[in-house]
Formats: structure tokens, C-alpha cells, sequence
DNA sequence: TCGAAAGTAAGACTTTAGTCTAATAGACGA
DNA sequence: TCGTCTATTAGACTAAAGTCTTACTTTCGA
């Protein structure tokens, strides 16, 4: 018996993988979660093999929830599945952890290939992107370690950092003093090597996928 | 008699450009620049009827450099230079004011097309992207816009900011007062509609094309 | 040619960022 | 089970950011 989370917040798109894998896997069992808590909280109680998971989700930021995931559950195997069909992206996504890239075009055939393939402990990619994907190189690697060494409480302050928050604003959205906040950023200052605000904010914008929606 | 001016930090890609142009097009005059602040020089002293730019010269800041020179001389066409293949980055650069695009890898007839066709008021474009050039979002351009509309002290106080640079280090790299820097700062949150400088980093960064070098 | 508008520059002041110290609580290994 | 390590919280303090006011200069159109 096998577990599988899909982790998505288009329920059609939740339907049709879970289709799709239905039919061409026996003996699985699927959760499934739409946002990033509920990924976090469904895998805290269950023992997933595998969890696939969409980076636009509410909450996720990212690339930052993907680390963020990559961080709290070090042994679950993660298929990411985004529309995105850009190398370099998918060089990023595989560079901090994932297992492999379903695009959301992959059809029911390639998504069971796929998911055989990561349990077996294999890495998928699509077949279009066999030498395409790179290396990524060793500064955003770096990073992405440094990131993913965050705490959540810090993680998720850098979150409204790159927001363009005021610390007494982030710490009224978190419910914390602003004595707290600034603990948090000096912290997460120290854990990525910086010494300001503003190079804490080009990191996150660094490893962004999408470029941050209005500016508030 | 026709003058064109070619913005490139390579000399050898210069004398390919030169070499191109000379043999393909009669009656042209040639000026070249190897950084930003040559390119503004020269342009200021000649009547220049294309410019021929890279987007990777010193001191350029790629999409900057291209605002930059769009808002100091509006009435000069340009066709932006670049080694990039990304459909996403030409259509910004088409989208704040290029009128055309040449690849590196353009032969030397593309590149006489391109010209001809941009000294004819048309707008050119390598047929592999026909079809793939977007339209850049109204946030996008609103952005453009609003960076393009910075005085040249703002400009380079805001590339410093990006860089993560505190107040008293942009006015010693500038060589004027801290007081005098503020002010700056001050212009550029009006003109950019925002009241920190988190937010006019990630502007910033948003219209770069590069990912920010090393962080310092 | 003269005044209006805008860029540049800077001092004084308020607000926010960031550091240092320290206390509490939970996790983990010996 | 005990001690250690670390995350989290917070107060007091210093440094930097950001605002307001003012003044000098250049440019441009009436």
C-alpha cells in the first residue's frame, strides 16, 4: 500500500490527477491537501511515500514552499508539478531537492511513469527537457541551503519582508510584538550572511519564480 | 547618410557588427561606445539615427540602461542587442521601447534587415519568435514607466539600493552628502507611488534581467 | 529677460531598523 | 532523568532610514 498526497488548490486539477493515478496504479491510497498548511499538516499525521506538489499554491510562495517542505520532511520523496516549461526553472526546482518535474500537460501515462519511477528512488524529468536541465550553480545552491535552514517563525517573517512589510506590520499579521520580528530578522540575517534588510529581500525576489505580484 | 551608433563592451563583437553593417548597408557613418555613460555622450554630441545597444555594457544595469537611455533621447530608435533567446525578456525590452531585437547569433543579412527595417519605422524581430512576443502587462509597463521617469542622480541612487548599499556608502560612492542621498530616496518613493525602501528594491530587481550578482 | 518649475543639495528632526542582553520553553542525546 | 542546545520571546539601546523645510541652480517658455 502506497501513500500519495496531492498537494494543489485547483480541485478539478486534484480530480484529475487523482485519476489519473487511480487508473494506472493499484494499491495506492491519496490524500490530498490546497494549501501549504494543510500539505504541512496532512504530512505531519500520515506517512506519505511520495507528494505531489504544485508551487502556485496559497501560501507557498514558491520555491520557498517547496524548501520549506524540502526542510520540515527531509525523507519524503517530492514530485513537483507546475505549468511552468522554462529550463532554468526546473533546473532551480530539481537543483533544492525535487525528485522530478511533471508538467501539467504530462498525460495520465507519463504521470504514472513518473511516480513509479520517484518510488522506485529514480529521478523523472519529461523527455523534453533531457539536456536541458543544468547544473545549478554553486551561489544559488548556497542559498537555497542557507533558506532552507530557516525556522518557519523565520521563514515566514522573510516572507513579509519580501512583501515590503514594517516590522510592527509583520508582527501584527504574525500576532508577535515587534520585539520578536526584529529577533527573527536578525536571525535569519545571520543565518544567510547579510547585514540589512535589503539583501535579505533580493534573495527571496532570487528565489521567486514569478515576480512578485502589486506592490502594495 | 545615415549614422549609427554601436553600444557593445566587446571589441571583437563591435568590429563583427561594424563588418556587417558596412558590407550589407552604403552610405552609414559608424560611432561605437563601450559603456552606458559613453553611449550617453556620444549621443548627446551626434545625431544619431539608430542605436545599436547591448544590454550587458558596464555600469548598463540591462533593462535600466535601455530606460535610461529611452527617456534621455525618446525621438533615437533602438535595436537592443543580446545574447538572450528568452521570449519573456524580449518582450520587455520591446515592451519599454525597442524597436527591435537582434540576437547574437543574427547573420549579417538578418542584421541589415533589422536596420533597414527600423530606419523605415517598422519594428523587426528574428522570425523564430513571431507569434511568441507577448504583450507586457499594464503593471509591468506602469513600472517602466515610472523607473524611466527618474532624474539620472535617481537612477544610480536606486541601482546603489538595489545593491543592498546603506545611505552614507551611496553618498561616498556618489561623492556627495548622506542628507543629499535621502533626498533621493525620497523623489523615488514618490515617483514610484511606494514609502520604503524594501519595495523600490524589488522594483528593481523586477526590471532586472540578470539575477543581482554576489550578494556583498 | 524674467519668473516658474524642477533637479540638486543639505540640516534638523521623527520613525524604523538592527544589536545586545537575557529569560522562558521545548527537543534531544548521554 | 538531567543537562544542553536552540527557538522563541522581549526590553533597552544605537544606527540607519525617512520626512520636512529651506536654499541654490538650471532650464524653459511667456
Amino acid at each position: 500500500m502506497i501513500t500519495l498526497l496531492i498537494a494543489d488548490d485547483h480541485p478539478l486539477y486534484r480530480d484529475a490527477l487523482r485519476g489519473a493515478l487511480s487508473s494506472s496504479l493499484t494499491d495506492i491510497h491519496l490524500l490530498e491537501a490546497a494549501d501549504l498548511a494543510a500539505t504541512v499538516e496532512t504530512l505531519e499525521h500520515n506517512d506519505v511515500d511520495l507528494l505531489l506538489l504544485d508551487l502556485h499554491m496559497p501560501g507557498s510562495q514558491d520555491l520557498f514552499g517547496l524548501l520549506h517542505i524540502r526542510k520540515l520532511f527531509p525523507d519524503v520523496p517530492v514530485a513537483v508539478v507546475s505549468g511552468t516549461e522554462d529550463p532554468l526553472i526546473i533546473s532551480k526546482i530539481v537543483g533544492v531537492g525535487a525528485l522530478g518535474f511533471i508538467p501539467k500537460t504530462a498525460s495520465s501515462s507519463d504521470i504514472a511513469d513518473a511516480v513509479s519511477a520517484i518510488l522506485d528512488g529514480d529521478v523523472w524529468l519529461p523527455e523534453a527537457f533531457d539536456g536541458k536541465i543544468e547544473e545549478v550553480d554553486e551561489e544559488f545552491s548556497k542559498l537555497a541551503d542557507q533558506v532552507a535552514s530557516l525556522t518557519p517563525s523565520q521563514y515566514k517573517v522573510l516572507c513579509y519582508m519580501r512583501d515590503g512589510l514594517l516590522n510592527k506590520q509583520i508582527g501584527y499579521n504574525l500576532d508577535i510584538a515587534e520585539a520578536t520580528v526584529k529577533a527573527h530578522v536578525t536571525a535569519i540575517f545571520k543565518k544567510l550572511g547579510i547585514n540589512n534588510r535589503t539583501q535579505a529581500v533580493l534573495i527571496a525576489s532570487q528565489l521567486e519564480l514569478e515576480p512578485p505580484a502589486a506592490i502594495h
